[in-house]
DNA sequence: GCGATCAGCGG
DNA sequence: CTTTCGCTGATCGCA
């Protein structure tokens, strides 16, 4: 059964406004009609449980009603202006909510519900109108009831026939015959002087319609009463049209659209969070979180033995870890779902089994995971190759809708409709208190698991299709996910006594200078502590304080440069940060996760995180080892091949990013330098400059560097400002002069705003989807972020398309090549191999090819590649 | 033991 | 008032 809920959004607002007493947040931004709009929603959806719902708003001031009598709503105050700027929060929370809102010109809220209710009612749906406004009451029918606020937001009383019976003694058709008699002041409709509801309602009781009353007037007693309704005969009839929900309202909506039920629950809390509305973040959490609803039953079996009854394919499996760092992490336990049955396999169980580990590395029995990587790193650890990977719930989630800050289990089930599962949290604690349960709890929630797993398999896949992103899903994404285990698996190989030895190095030189600085400052503090560096420097020493933090001094580099020239100290203290750096994050960090046996370092690539679709590592992560500076540099040199004579090749695609926008603009001078193979910031500068290339100084490069940087990026004229040591204006007129050069990738940044502005969301050349609702927030900062990411997604994500795509098919081909060489690392734009010396040769002939070609576009690839003894050699 | 804050590395 | 991101480490206040 269909149930439909159809709100009147003014009234409740104004209802919620007037109800509640005038909240505010920290930004000042008043939220009390946001609050009882919100709360009158959560109880309707909560008890009501909708399967549509709709919002409607009234739109312009003039409806055609005013046609009718001018005066129509006359009168009336002005709607505060402080309920006035809730209305675009109110929005904001229903699209949240994912439920549908609308209005039309012309026509007032009440039209709009009046004719869903009646297209719902012919489909025999169940209407629920929301309002507080009694004129509404006119819909009712056998399937329409109409909730009144009575006082307050949430005390409603619902209306039906009867209740309208008991409470006026009339048919719901008659309300709009009380209220052409009677009038209505709030709307300025005049109906008959001196009716009131209680003769209004004697005469309907009598007569049973205006026209009725009219036409026997000479019936009507009472001399006074009977000349007042001859006198505003016409007044009255107008004043009864007035008062007729109009319910053929041009819409084109259809009745599915307005279906409710998937949202996102991240998004509301988000901004529940934003308005402050504290007690609603903990309501929600624990009142509409899966933890708290109750658990379907599901039976399954614990596997004793395995035995073929239990392996089918295709089949849902969840290869249980704990531990955040699936390297050499123990497994917990397996879930396996298919058409046979549901299982639970304890760890020893399925691992000493034959018949599970052939089944596991058969690539014919179809596997579906939620994380395939993670399965399949950990397995193979223990020398259990897991092959057959046809699914990847995660990868599935991300590429739907990379914005998702969870892809647990827990929260796809809930955000798409499947059974509700308990979330790993709430199942296995957090944090220091995270632990195996018994194994009852523990089979049942994996069992559950592997259940929304299966049943979610077919339903992304379609939505993968019809985003037409099934191919970048199973022809990239997946398959990547098998190259990356690898790599990771693999591992880098550290020379550890060198790191070591740098360590020392560094820790005496810091202890050097540290004796200095506490010298200089003529006391012993913590430099580490910005807090007590602030203190010294600006209240001990006395210099100028050139930026603050929301809690004191500003103790940056950039600060500290400035203030170079004023002591001698901040060399000292700037030089003393570099090192401590170096030391602290990248030897003792990495000294920390290099395996004690191997010498080897095992990274994760995150594949499912980053918004444009690059890749994130951690534990540690290898994509910020450092390089600009030599002193850091030489971190490289620790990072060497993991067997004798091999060698450290790395192969980095040159500008990647911007050949990309000159592709996707279609820019003539851009395509052309690319082609001509120049000096893509001296070629921005004599554009920018109007030089030639002869009198591009170092200065312009370095300026048109940094503005291509920020397009790349996505940076704003603020952060442009910030890297050129400039002012914000003058920031924006090198922008300004960036996009006049290049007319087209002006155009191009025009139209791919439009276009997002348009579908809700930009796309790279694979199809990759970034969704951007905040370009329509009325919050400036909100929007020109979103505008700029739209601008930049498109040439990031592309260029993550492209060198995933190489990864892809460098895997292949060595394989079908037969090398030994292995891809260790990925850099964003660079690929790190190691490769034995034999094959060297051939793979600075390969790895170039491929990387190049992995993508045809308007202008040339091109990759530097370079081997090494290590790393750092590798240059 | 945890989260917030500041800082700094890479692309 | 706040302006590429993602990751890590040190400090500090709080429980």
């Amino acid at each position: 059964m269909k149930k439909l809920i159809l709100i009147d959004g003014n009234s409740i607002a104004y209802r919620a406004f007037f109800a509640l007493p005038l909240l505010n947040n920290d930004k000042g931004v008043y939220t009390n009609a946001v609050y009882g709009f919100t709360t009158m929603l959560l109880k309707i959806i909560q008890e009501e449980k909708p399967s549509h719902m709709l919002v409607a708003f009234d739109a312009g001031k003039t409806t055609f009603r005013h046609k009718t009598y001018e005066e129509y709503k006359g009168g009336r105050q002005k709607t505060p202006p402080e309920l006035s700027e809730q209305f675009p929060l109110i929005r904001e929370l229903l699209d949240a909510f994912n439920i549908k809102r609308f209005e039309l010109d012309n026509y007032e809220a009440d039209d709009i519900i009046g004719t869903l209710s009646k297209e719902a009612e012919k489909e025999k749906w169940e209407v629920k109108v929301v309002s507080g406004d009694k004129d509404l009451l006119q819909l009712v029918s056998d399937y329409v009831t109409v909730v009144l606020t009575k006082k307050g937001i949430t005390n409603v009383e619902s209306y039906d026939e009867a209740l309208i019976d008991e409470k006026y003694g009339i048919k719901p058709n008659q309300i709009i015959d009380m209220k052409g008699l009677m009038g209505d002041s709030s709307d300025n409709i005049p109906g008959v002087p001196g009716v009131g509801e209680k003769t209004a309602l004697k005469l309907l009781k009598q007569f049973g319609t205006i026209e009725n009353v009219l036409d026997s007037v000479d019936d009507v007693s009472g001399k006074k009463l009977k000349e007042k309704l001859i006198e505003n005969k016409e007044q009255a009839l107008m004043s009864k049209e007035l008062a007729t929900i109009f319910t053929e309202v041009p819409y084109n909506l259809t009745l599915d659209e307005l279906k409710f039920g998937e949202y996102d629950e991240e998004k509301v809390v988000s901004l529940f969070k934003e308005l402050e509305f504290k007690s609603l973040v903990d309501q929600f959490d624990t009142g509409v979180s899966a933890a708290e609803k109750e658990l379907e039953e599901l039976s399954f079996d614990v596997v004793e033995e395995v035995k073929e009854e239990h392996l089918a394919t295709p089949a849902a499996m969840v290869v249980e870890v704990l531990d955040e760092n699936y390297h050499q992490a123990d497994i917990a336990g397996f879930a396996l779902v298919h058409e046979k049955g549901r299982y639970f396999i304890p760890t020893e169980t399925a691992l000493r089994s034959d018949l599970f580990v052939e089944w596991a590395k058969d690539e014919t029995k179809k596997k579906w995971l939620l994380d395939a990587k993670r399965g399949v790193v950990v397995l193979g650890w223990k020398d259990v190759l897991l092959d057959g990977v046809d699914f990847d719930l995660l990868m599935a989630s991300y590429l739907l809708d990379p914005s998702h800050s969870s892809h647990d289990l827990s929260d796809i089930a809930t955000r798409k409709g499947a059974k509700s599962i308990q979330a790993d949290e709430a199942v296995y604690g957090k944090g220091a208190k995270r632990k195996v349960p018994e194994t009852g709890v523990l089979a049942e929630h994996l069992v559950r698991k592997a259940n929304v797993i299966y049943e979610l398999k077919e339903q992304m896949e379609e939505e993968l299709k019809k985003n037409e992103q099934f191919k970048l899903f199973k022809d990239l994404e997946m398959p990547l996910s098998v190259v990356l285990g690898r790599m990771e698996t693999e591992g880098v190989k550290v020379d550890i006594d060198q790191l070591k030895a740098m360590g020392e190095d560094l820790a005496s030189r810091l202890a050097e200078l540290e004796k200095h600085i506490h010298e200089h400052a003529g006391v012993s503090f913590n430099i580490n502590s910005p807090k007590q560096l602030g203190e010294v420097l600006f209240e001990k020493l006395g210099l100028p304080v050139i930026k603050k933090t929301k809690t004191g001094y500003s103790t940056s580099a950039d600060v500290l440069e400035k203030l170079a020239e004023d002591h001698e100290i901040i060399r000292h203290i700037l030089h003393y940060r570099q090192l401590g750096k170096l030391n602290s994050t990248y030897i003792e960090g990495l000294v920390k996760v290099t395996h004690k046996d191997t010498s080897k370092i095992h990274t994760r690539f995150n594949q499912a995180l980053t918004q444009t679709g690059r890749l994130s590592s951690t534990d540690p992560n290898l994509q910020n080892i450092p390089i600009r500076l030599e002193e850091g540099r030489k971190i490289r040199k620790a990072f060497i091949p993991s067997e004798e004579g091999w060698k450290i090749l790395a192969a980095d695609y040159s500008q990647i990013e911007l050949r990309v926008l000159a592709h996707i603009a279609q820019d003539e001078k851009l395509i052309t330098a690319f082609k001509e193979d120049m000096d893509i910031h001296t070629k921005t500068a004599m554009d920018v400059f109007h030089v030639s290339e002869e009198d591009v100084t170092s200065m312009m490069r370095r300026s048109a560097k940094a503005v291509n940087f920020g397009i790349v990026y996505g940076i704003s004229d603020y952060g442009l400002s910030q890297s050129l040591g400039i002012t914000r204006k003058e920031a924006a007129k090198f922008i300004e002069r960036y996009l006049a050069s290049y007319p087209n990738v002006a155009e191009y940044m025009e139209r791919i705003i439009e276009e997002a502005r348009e579908n809700g969301y930009v796309s790279t050349l694979l199809n990759r989807r970034r969704y951007l609702p905040e370009l329509t927030s009325r919050n400036f900062n909100q929007r020109s972020f979103a505008e700029r990411t739209a601008m930049n997604t498109p040439i990031q994500g592309t260029a993550a398309d492209i060198i995933k795509k190489a990864m892809v098919e460098m895997a292949l081909r060595l394989e079908e090549a037969n090398l030994k060489s292995r891809l260790l690392l990925q850099v964003h734009d660079e690929l790190i191999f190691e490769v034995p010396p034999e094959e060297v040769d051939k793979m600075m002939k390969i790895v170039p090819e491929v990387m190049e070609n992995a993508v045809e576009l308007a202008v040339p690839l091109k990759v530097d590649i370079s081997a090494g003894d290590t790393w750092y050699d590798a240059k």
